[in-house]
DNA sequence: GAAATCGTTTACCATTTGGTAAAAAGCGAT
DNA sequence: ATCGCTTTTTACCAAATGGTAAACGATTTC
């Protein structure tokens, strides 16, 4: 729990009173490896924050593919920035997962309780939006090996716990490019 | 001008005084054809509306091959999310462009006499991140023609407005790849 | 422990894309 | 129209990646 008063610090000051207001929001969700937290076609009206574990975020593409969007790990919000539409993408957990999740209409109700809530709120949207914006740009025009060592670069640890296919098509290659990639470079 | 007014009024309710002491904050730029607008290095301090003409946000990667991460199109607002940093892209008119320039300082400073600013400028960045963000992710799993194929529905008219050259790097393509791919289409 | 299942690697070849270079096409200035 | 310059296309071959299939290895299930 303490966690999420460490996220949320970060992006304004919050006294304790209203931090255990936002707390006191949260509902604890535990989520078993392979679990979907929303599948597609649903509304996801939720916010939830991550206190362990790796989730995924998918979709089909054209040819049927099953595609790893991204990954998403702890310490981090997961929340849909298509408001009100329902969700064209699933979210799985890869790992066992522990989240604290909070009803979209509670998160929002914040702000009439706490006046920086909102201004708060926009920032840790934009940054998460900024950062998935990063990670996505360097998929475009490095080649493949690149891409793969910069994936081990921003994600330590992520290649051991999650399947190597789930990465091969976040990095938009086969499975068996990844293999080769990965005995050429060791 | 009037550009500006419908494309804020999309995002929330401002009466003619607030209106016209937005637009009392602008400043007219044109922008010839190549002509910087942002080099690399520098602070960018400014918020930028684009009336008219195409721009290019670039940057060199680690082999020193110029690429176009995006273009910028008319009725878009051109900003820096990395607040305060210098930035490591430049930016660079396209066609010859009419922009209405902010400072930021007065455009922050709005939000004091505009109760609804911040509320209008955040959802104003996260659309166009969201934007970004889809843009950019159909980059990654897709092959080369149908990157292009895409590229042609979303940005109509672009392709003859700019040099192909831009447009390769932009795909994440080599100029020789993307003529051949079009050669195939036609 | 054997069988079944899943994830990963390897091999083979087809296809796509990159790199170098040259030719062709477009365009502005004179 | 011609020249000079830039942009785009084409050609050739090398390198990277995809697709199919099989083998291998680890884990689960009975």
């Amino acid at each position: 729990m303490n966690e999420l008063e460490t996220f949320l610090l970060q992006f304004g000051n919050l006294n304790s009173k209203q931090l255990d207001l936002v707390k006191s929001k949260t509902n604890p969700l535990e989520l078993k490896k392979d679990a979907y937290f929303i599948e597609a076609g649903q509304l996801f009206d939720q916010v939830a924050f991550i206190l362990h574990g790796i989730l995924r975020i998918c979709y089909y593409n054209n040819k049927g593919e099953e595609i790893t969007k991204y990954f998403l790990h702890e310490n981090r919000f997961l929340a849909n920035p298509y408001k009100g539409e329902p969700m064209t993408e699933y979210i799985q957990a890869v790992t066992d997962c522990k989240l604290l999740v909070f009803h979209k209409k509670d998160w929002n109700e914040l702000s009439q309780t706490i006046d920086s809530w909102d201004s708060m709120t926009s920032k840790i949207v934009q940054q998460a939006l900024v950062e998935k914006l990063d990670r996505r740009s360097s998929l475009v025009t490095e080649d493949a090996t690149t891409r793969y060592i910069t994936f081990l670069e921003k994600f330590p640890n992520m290649v051991n716990q999650v399947p190597l296919s789930y990465v091969a098509s976040y990095l938009g290659i086969t499975q068996q490019s990844l293999s080769r990639i990965r005995k050429n470079i060791h």
